[in-house]
DNA sequence: AAGTATATTAGGAATATTACTATTTGGAGG
DNA sequence: CCTCCAAATAGTAATATTCCTAATATACTT
């Protein structure tokens, strides 16, 4: 998705545009897979040198909340991701290998439990933990 | 779950039973609530004064990525959980309020997923992101 | 176009988390 | 019961993340 759509779209989210956002949506675009928000920050810095920490840290965990950027768990750090589609990932808990699972049977399910316990629903962050056929093979 | 259940399933899974688990285990089970890492620490070193941060840290991790704990992520800050019973939660972005949500339509498609991936599923993680309905209303 | 309420930010300080390595320990196999 | 090896740990050092407050900027209202 193009920076300016994803920024449209927080806009009706009620978020404010901020050029901070524009920068760390860009940031994490030129990425293009997983990195830790220690370098999106560094990326983001070079774009915008007086950027915060906080900024960084507080706006990856809004686009998560937004559904507009994945969070990956692995090797005991966290992964960012812009997904060029929805899709969610399968972890390996011994290499930490990261695989892209396109199917989301979830995205049908969110009206119902969000009537179902009076909550409207934005986004969902799904993965799966795992033995990838190679470390499997091994244990 | 008792302890001892969930040691004997982390053995046959391939995991040493050591007794800083069973200590980080009976830490959480006390609290009976989602609680912050550091707390699982302070909590666990009150039975066994000379365990280390990396310690609860690592297991933690893993208890998560073999699906007996549960992670949420609210208010820029992991909470760690040991149900009683498979479920996931609601986490509301704006007031950080947390609803259990028994319904998973996960444990049945695993299997499916797992076998078109070439994957063998462990455990999975799963949180909705949204409004509540009081801040609903409010926004 | 100017005023205003409120979300957002920078910067630095405080904490939390992870990395690293020598040492220890669980448990499998003899 | 003893030995051995891989997994797990303590302790410390390095790093990453969050907290806090005054200042700023967005976007709504007039």
């Amino acid at each position: 998705m193009e920076t300016e759509q994803i920024l449209a779209r927080l806009r009706s989210a009620g978020h404010k545009v901020t050029e901070q956002r524009r920068v760390i949506i860009e940031a994490l675009t030129r990425f293009g897979y997983p990195v830790t928000a220690r370098k999106v920050y560094r990326e983001a810095a070079k774009a915008m040198p007086g950027i915060s920490h906080d900024t960084v840290y507080r706006n990856l965990e809004m686009l998560c909340q937004a559904g507009t950027v994945i969070q990956i768990r692995a090797k005991g750090a966290s992964l960012f991701e812009l997904p060029p589609t929805h899709h969610h990932h399968m972890v390996c808990v011994k290499c930490s290998k990261v695989l892209c699972v396109q199917y989301c049977p979830l995205t049908s399910e969110e009206k119902t439990l969000a009537r179902q316990h009076g909550f409207h629903v934005l986004g969902h962050h799904l993965e799966f933990y795992g033995l990838c056929l190679e470390c499997y093979r091994i244990s």
